[in-house]
DNA sequence: CGACTGCTTGATGTTGCTCAACGTGCGTGG
DNA sequence: CCACGCACGTTGAGCAACATCAAGCAGTCG
């Protein structure tokens, strides 16, 4: 394991995912032993799909994209995620792999823990580890929803769903600056960046939004949960 | 708790899924005490999406379905499972509800679990936890894998997906009875039944599989694979 | 200033859905 | 026993949804 020690430490910070809530002060000392502190810059790259899992990043503050890519450079972003937040992507318990890639959208500030030291008190405080299967379990129905809404929906509902994900879930407010290009946007609803932008402007043009290049304003947020229920 | 006790017990069953294998004697004989035995019907519904979920399934034979269906009465099938397979859907640590609706596609033997009874082995074996914890995430690799395939890949790909999936990982055979209806394969592809059977004779005509009725043979597995890779 | 990147808009092409017709078992009731 | 309805599968024609391609328009950076 490395053992860097940087910035404060764990038991002062306010800045915990829920799990980490949980933990006892002599487990986060521990920790705090296992972890360093790094921000990222927007557009950096966290870590990369297919490279070994060694480490468990809490983001603390600062949105990222998760996106899968395939050969063909078709990529799917699975989600968007805002600190704090704890990122221990699925393969930590299969294959030591990252299944998808994170980047930073905005300035990330975030922990980078071994991945050992992690599963070390997974095993010894099952608080903790209840927490992260509570975390993991509604990442999965959240996944569910979203492949749903992918399949079944179309263009205008998957773009209302986007909004209100910004909306709701992200900024809580309903004037932000999305931090994804029409491109990103486009890999987030299964769209191309063609059709998002048309629908941005439909949108626009039908007085749901005011739209500004990135900065939005949600004006009609009932029509857009309508059109999101309509598919 | 509810304590039904059944035909054979878990020390000498030889259908334990992965997780229960770690499990130790009195354990089991305490798991035991929690479960019950039913043999469902092909085409049975086992549990209800939106339903209290107060048992955890362990699919000892048989194959099942899980679906998630909205009020347009649109479905999209999440998921096939093959026994030995355990159920325990990502509800039970988040809301306590089942977030999809598990059906029986051939004649299923499993096992009800109590809930409650499955926490606290959770919370007591941290090995079974490790289990648990392996299988769920390993879900969400292939769930990830999955939202891939049905939105960046075409018709022809996604039926590619499906038959290599029933082949490789539900019958290790090339030859079998698809236990899907031409409407179900469409809820499993996020494409329509006339879709389906359009690609379906089409692979037939291009002699890439025989078909007759539910029963396929692949001809040509490297084919079939070509196409599934391609999208 | 020119090259470049990202956004928008329009014209055109393709994919896959919808709808309708028809065939084939299969169960049910007269 | 047959007649009938019903569920399921297949096939074709037409259409809607969405992608692709191409052009133009800022804004930005050297």
């Amino acid at each position: 394991m490395i053992n860097i020690h940087q910035n404060g430490n764990c038991m002062e910070c306010d800045k915990k995912c829920s799990a980490f809530k949980r933990l006892q002060l002599e487990e986060l000392n521990y920790i705090n032993q296992y972890r360093f502190h790094i921000t990222y810059k927007k557009g950096e790259i966290i870590f990369k799909q297919n490279t070994p899992a060694s480490n468990v990043i809490s983001v603390s503050r600062g949105i990222a994209k998760c996106t899968m890519e395939d050969k063909n450079n078709k990529n799917l972003i699975l989600n968007i995620v805002k600190g704090p937040a704890l990122i221990a992507g699925p393969g930590i318990f299969v294959d030591n792999k990252y299944h998808y890639t994170l980047t930073a959208l905005t300035d990330v500030y975030a922990c980078i823990i071994d991945v050992l030291a992690f599963k070390k008190l997974i095993r010894e405080n099952t608080d903790f580890a209840d927490q992260y299967l509570s975390d993991l379990s509604l990442q999965s129905i959240n996944h569910y929803n979203r492949t749903f809404c992918l399949t079944h929906k179309q263009m205008h509902g998957r773009v209302a769903d986007a909004l209100i994900h910004f909306s709701q879930h992200i900024f809580n407010a309903n004037q932000f600056e999305i931090p994804l290009s029409r491109q990103e946007l486009g890999e987030y609803t299964g769209l191309t960046k063609e059709s998002v932008s048309r629908i941005l402007t439909k949108f626009r043009d039908d007085e749901l939004i005011n739209l500004e290049g990135n900065n939005i304003e949600i004006l009609n947020k009932e029509k857009i949960i309508t059109i999101s229920e309509n598919g």
